[in-house]
DNA sequence: AATTTTTGTCACATATACTTGACATAGGGC
DNA sequence: GCCCTATGTCAAGTATATGTGACAAAAATT
């Protein structure tokens, strides 16, 4: 899976890092950080909670063609 | 976790059974039957596939308020 | 009514999302 | 130079998504 650059930007739109995000929704900085890279494949739960947290929808930050 | 039935209404309008969408993507029928009825939590890979077979977007299955 | 399909649900096994704690590095400000 | 923040990554643990096989009960079909 590629990087998530999508969620990148819309952080660096809130001027959050990986940290402050992660800690608003209550997970850590390191699964923040592999979500981001594409390393692993997040629950619908949690993407939910960083599209809330960065104000943007489920289609604008985790749809894929 | 309440029922998902934007998912059912999606399936009946392509009359299709939680089976055939579970085959079509390739998971079990056990597994459509527990996310549609909000048992768990799928992860984003599955979500995106089951709105691929159903043709709908993630917002339109998977968005909550 | 009998048969088949569809859905619900269970117990157990496996894969993997996620946590925790740690260490490394690059960049910026003092 | 040193310190602090942000990011990347790793190994080992825990939690949970998903698979497998089975059984039962609606709901549809004949």
């Amino acid at each position: 899976m590629g990087k998530n650059l999508r969620i990148k930007s819309a952080r660096a739109e809130k001027d959050m890092s990986q940290k402050d995000v992660a800690e608003a929704i209550g997970i850590t900085r390191q699964t923040m950080n592999a979500i981001e890279n594409g390393d692993y494949n997040p629950t619908i739960k949690l993407c939910r909670a960083i599209c809330k947290e960065l104000d943007r929808t489920l289609d604008e930050l985790f749809w894929e063609d």
